[in-house]
DNA sequence: GTGAAAGCGCTAACAA
DNA sequence: TTGTTAGCGCTTTCAC
C-alpha cells in the first residue's frame, strides 16, 4: 500500500540500505546518489514507517504523559492543560511524540502505564501527579524505566528525578507579604493535606507566622475540597473566632476565587474586610473581582523542565536522579491591602 | 532483553505461532496447550510488543488527538481538558491509546499530523478545532484518513463526520430565557466571528430577537478576545447607547465572568442592573458571584461521541460521514433576573 | 490442533 | 562508497 524504502531503492537504482543511510545521513554517501535517492523519495512521496523503525532501533521517540487520576471537577483545573502545553512545546522541539494516559483511577492509570512500557510504546514517562504509595511509581522504579515526576514524591525522594516549585518558600513569601501589610490573624485554606503541595504550602505558612512570632493555631487552618456546604460552613466559622482572620493564604487561585465570592455573600468583602491570596497565577486571576494577589509558579516551565529531564534520562540511563526547582514569583494585585488600624 | 513470543514458545514446548494463536484466541487450540502457554507467559512475565504487532497488522490501536493551535491564554480554558477527558474515557474503554499533538500554530499542527499519519502511528484522528481553510483537514481529506472534527467544519460540511452542539438553537434558547424574563434590549458578546461557534451563537441570538420582534442592531453586538482595555471600552460603550442593554448573551462562561466583574467596577451590577448568561457550564460557573445562568453543552459527551465516531470510522472505512449533535441544557442560576418595570 | 515459513518496513554489521 | 544479509517481534496463511 504505502511506499516503502524498497520502492525508493528501486526507483533510485540503489539498495534499500543505501536509502536508509541517506535517511539517517549516516556513513559517507556520494552526493550524487544522495540527491538521486532524495529525488526518488520526493517523487514517490516516501515517508518512513516509524513503527518499523522503532522495532529495530528499540526506541520510539515518544514519551508517555500520565494525567492525574482525579475527579472530574479538578480536571477542569487549567493547571494540567498549562503543564501539558509546556511539555508539548519541548517535545515537539525535540522531535518526540506524546502519548497520553488519562486514567480514571490509579488502577486504570497503572494499567495504561504498563501497556505503554511493556508494549514498547514510549521511551520515557512523565507523571503529572502522584499519590501516597503510588503503584505507578513503584512499577516504574522497579522496572528501572526512565520517568520524571512533576511535584514532590511522597517517598524515595532522592531516588527519582522530579520537578517542583519550592512551595514552602513560596508560601512563606506570600504569607510574609500579608504580614508586611500589617496582618496578624492570618488563616490558611487548602485542599486535603494528603496532597504534597498543600502540605508544603501549609508548612511555609506556619514557618512565616512563627518567624514573625504571630499566633498560629489549628483553628485558623481549614481543609476544603470543593466548597460544598459543609466546607463553606467551616470557612465561615473562622469569623466566629475570638480573633477573626483579617487575611487568608489560600493554596489555589480557584479556591481563593470561590472563597472570595462566598464571603462576599455574607457581607465580608475583599480586600476591605479581608485580604486574600492565591497560588498559580492562572489567567483567570487577573479577571477576578478583585484581581488576585497570587504566587506565579510558572506552570508552563514546570512542564518544559519535566520534558527536558525525561529526554535526558532516556538518552542516558545513567543520568543521575535530580531535583529541579522552578522559581516562583509573588504577583501583587488588589485582593490584598494594608490592614486598617483596628478601632 | 525483553521476553518475546519465542521465549514463551520454548518454555511451553510449542511453536511461536501457537503462542500467537493463544494470544489472539484464534483457531481452535486445545485447552491443554492453551493453559500451558498461558502459564509460561505468566512465569516469564511476557508482554507483547505492540510495535511489532502494529507492523504486521497495519494498525496501531491508537488515535491521534490534535489540540487547537492557539494562544496560551485560551489554552487554559477548561473546555479542552474536559473534552480530552471525554475522549480518553472512551478510548481507554475501547482499548485504544491516545497520541497527542499540541501544535503552537497551524503549521506545526499540520506537521505533527503528517508525522502521525505517514509514520503509521495512529489509525485515526480527532481534531479538537479547525480554522477557515484548515490545511490539516485538507490533508486528512485528500489522504482519505479516518478523522472526526469536534465543532462545525467551515467547508465540505457533508463530506466529513463531526460532532457539535446545536449552537444556534442553544443560543436561541438562552436568549429566549432572557426575553421571557421581560428583557427587550439584549446585547451579545462573543469572541471573533471567525470561530464557527461564535457565529452560530450570534445567529441564534439574532433569530430569537427577530422572532420576538425585538430590536436587533449591530450596536448591541461586541466582539472581544480577552477583555483588554480596548475591548473593555467597547463593552462599556454599550451603556451609552440610547437604550442600554438590560441583559447580555455572552458566548462563553469565562468571558461572562470577566464582563460581570468589569461592569461591577463601573457600578453596574449583575443581576440587579443587568442579566448575564454564559455558555459551557464550567465547574467555575457555580462559584462565580453571582452564580451563572448558562448553557450546559456537555463537553465531556462531545469528547465521548467524537471518540466513538473515529473508532467506528477506523473499523469500517465505508462508514458514512455523519453529524452528531450533542444536546444542550439551560442551567438557570442567579445571574439573570426578571426585568424590573422601568420607571 | 499445531507448526513451518514468509514477511511487515526498517536498520546495522559486515563485505565487497 | 555501496550492497548483502540478518534480523527486530509479531501474525498468518497453509500444510501437516
Amino acid at each position: 500500500m504505502a511506499v516503502t524504502i524498497k520502492d525508493v531503492a528501486k526507483k533510485a537504482n540503489v539498495s534499500p540500505s543505501t536509502v536508509s543511510h541517506v535517511i539517517a545521513d549516516r556513513s559517507r554517501i556520494s552526493l550524487d546518489t544522495k540527491k538521486r535517492v532524495q529525488k526518488a523519495m520526493k517523487q514517490l512521496g516516501y515517508h518512513p514507517n516509524i513503527n518499523a523503525r522503532s522495532l529495530v532501533v528499540r526506541a520510539t521517540q515518544a514519551i508517555g504523559v500520565v494525567m492525574p487520576t482525579i475527579t472530574e471537577t479538578i480536571f477542569q483545573h487549567p493547571f494540567f492543560s498549562e503543564l501539558l502545553r509546556g511539555v508539548g512545546s519541548l517535545m515537539h522541539q525535540a522531535g518526540y511524540s506524546l502519548y497520553l494516559s488519562i486514567g480514571g483511577d490509579v488502577q486504570q492509570s497503572c494499567k495504561e502505564v504498563k501497556r505503554m512500557v511493556y508494549g514498547h510504546q514510549v521511551d520515557g514517562i512523565i507523571l503529572l501527579s502522584s499519590c501516597e504509595a503510588d503503584p505507578v511509581i513503584d512499577f516504574l522504579m522497579t522496572a528501572n524505566f526512565p520517568f520524571v515526576l512533576v511535584g514532590k514524591p511522597s517517598i524515595d525522594e532522592c531516588k527519582m528525578t522530579y520537578v517542583d516549585n519550592d512551595n514552602i518558600t513560596a508560601s512563606k513569601d506570600i504569607t510574609n507579604h500579608l504580614i508586611d501589610l500589617g496582618h496578624q490573624y492570618i488563616a490558611f485554606i487548602g485542599s486535603s493535606i494528603d496532597i504534597a503541595v498543600t502540605g508544603d504550602r501549609l508548612h511555609g505558612y506556619k514557618q512565616a507566622l512563627k518567624l514573625a512570632t504571630l499566633p498560629t493555631s489549628p483553628e485558623y487552618i481549614v481543609h476544603v475540597e470543593c466548597l460544598n456546604s459543609g466546607e463553606r460552613k467551616a470557612v465561615k466559622q473562622l469569623f466566629s473566632l475570638r480573633n477573626p482572620p483579617t487575611a487568608m493564604v489560600i493554596a489555589d487561585d480557584i479556591l481563593s476565587f470561590g472563597v472570595i465570592n462566598m464571603l462576599d455573600e455574607i457581607g465580608i468583602s475583599c480586600p476591605e474586610n479581608i485580604s486574600i491570596t492565591g497560588f498559580n497565577n492562572l489567567y483567570l486571576s487577573e479577571m477576578t473581582r478583585p484581581r488576585l494577589t497570587t504566587v506565579d509558579i510558572h506552570i508552563f516551565n514546570l512542564g518544559v523542565q519535566a520534558a527536558k529531564c525525561v529526554i535526558e534520562k532516556v538518552k542516558d540511563q545513567d543520568e543521575p536522579a535530580k531535583r529541579i526547582i522552578v522559581p516562583h514569583k509573588i504577583i501583587c494585585r488588589s485582593s490584598t491591602k494594608r490592614l486598617d488600624k483596628r478601632v
